[in-house]
DNA sequence: ATATTTTTAGGACATATGTCCTCATTTTTA
DNA sequence: TAAAAATGAGGACATATGTCCTAAAAATAT
């Protein structure tokens, strides 16, 4: 990690994001002393397992994997950021050391908040805290529905569920919009927790059943209700 | 639900489980008038989908099971309340409504904090928000720890760390004291997110190679070397 | 432009796990 | 105590998914 100090950006970030509405305003400018811009190279690590937390990060681009590790090396990918994000939180307040390893996967750009002059501050800022609050619990749903989801369905659900999330909106030849999905394969097999072996013959029984091909760059969603209705509309 | 208005035992509950712990200290007397102690009958829902939540439960006693439903109905059993527990954390705090349901499995008593007067002063109390931040990130790490474990290990691991964390110390005939497990298999069978079947299959190998064996009311552990190597120590 | 690496594609086979049944045993209810 | 319901036990078979290989296509480096 190397830090950028450039005010003028960071004051853009920090409006851009609205880093503001995530502290107690008048706490605020005892925050920004401690906020930098930080940048990570591709592979680097932001936490480690078993170390101790040291800055909270307020992801601003890039891309960034967060993973947990087993004992036999494998990794299982919880979590990709690539749009805005809070990254830091489960470390903060989890007392445990969560055998969970963070790291980017293309250069990528934080705001870092040093925790080591503000800790006590952040500990008593009930919009802080709050805030925390929140996030955590959209990420506890959202791995609680995961789980539920890999425990249920099949991967043909769960790959449809993964279609619709994270295809994105592309004009064709002829020029009408359709959603394409771009991931990488190996990658998507990851988050999904298969082998890409069978990612793969799964893709290729949704294309069977027309409901994706092939296109030059991925795979073009070609009947989106049926898709749908294979996906997470499983939940109710 | 049904309130029981009992002075006496409530006291003795809030010293029990240091109740004041939770709260800042000056805030607490605030709290207090809108604490009741609340009794559960088998069956009855504590919170069920969709529905705003009205209070905040320290559960005491009994047994309170937390799912979610799947639209072809389908209930996956995230977690059991047996000890004591907050529950309605995650539900405060997700401001949309998860799929969660909360029901009793057996008569249970908690105490619940009326949210309707007291929730913009537990919004302002660091000392609360600072607990529920902590009590989300733990449930969190375990609903984190519980997703990889799914996709990663085979049910044989899955059961033997369930078979550890479950089983109690009793004594056998000779008097010795050795672990037994004791969970209903269905029951387990639903934790686990697995048929009734493969457990019973499964349980049969772990017979087999002699790292347990059928007794009277469960099974008794009689490797417990080899059930932890094969069970969650999959973690680092 | 050619060589090298990464990614996509898929065959063959083994294993994990689910579904559907049947029956014995235990617990609960009448 | 007898009848009914719940739980435990397991056979047979189907399906989902993993492992291991091999090869084509695409991307990247030399």
């Amino acid at each position: 990690m190397e830090f950028i100090e450039d005010e003028k950006k960071m004051g853009y970030y920090v409006d851009k994001f609205n880093l503001r509405n995530y502290f107690r305003e008048d706490f605020f400018s005892q925050y920004q002393k401690y906020m930098t811009i930080a940048r990570f190279s591709k592979g680097e690590y932001l936490y480690r397992q078993k170390e101790n937390i040291q800055y909270l990060y307020f992801f601003i681009e890039g891309k960034i994997k967060v993973s947990s590790v087993l004992s036999n090396g494998k990794r299982q990918a919880l979590y990709y950021y690539k749009k805005f994000g809070i990254l830091g939180d489960l470390e903060l307040f989890n007392r445990s050391n969560p055998y969970t390893i963070i790291q980017a996967e293309k250069d990528s750009y934080c705001i870092a908040l040093s925790l080591a002059y503000t800790k006590h501050l952040l500990y008593n800022d009930p919009v802080f805290l709050r805030n925390m609050a929140e996030l955590l619990a959209e990420k506890l749903y959202h791995s609680s529905s995961n789980f539920s989801l890999n425990i249920y369905c099949s991967l043909e659900n769960r790959l449809c569920a993964y279609l619709i999330s994270s295809a994105e909106k592309k004009r064709d030849e002829t020029g009408a919009e359709t959603l394409v999905f771009q991931e990488k394969l190996s990658e998507t097999a990851e988050i999904l927790g298969t082998s890409y072996r069978h990612l793969h013959r799964t893709l290729k029984y949704l294309k069977e059943e027309e409901l994706i091909e092939k296109c030059s760059n991925g795979y073009r969603i070609i009947n989106l209700e049926a898709i749908k209705q294979l996906s997470s509309e499983q939940f109710i």
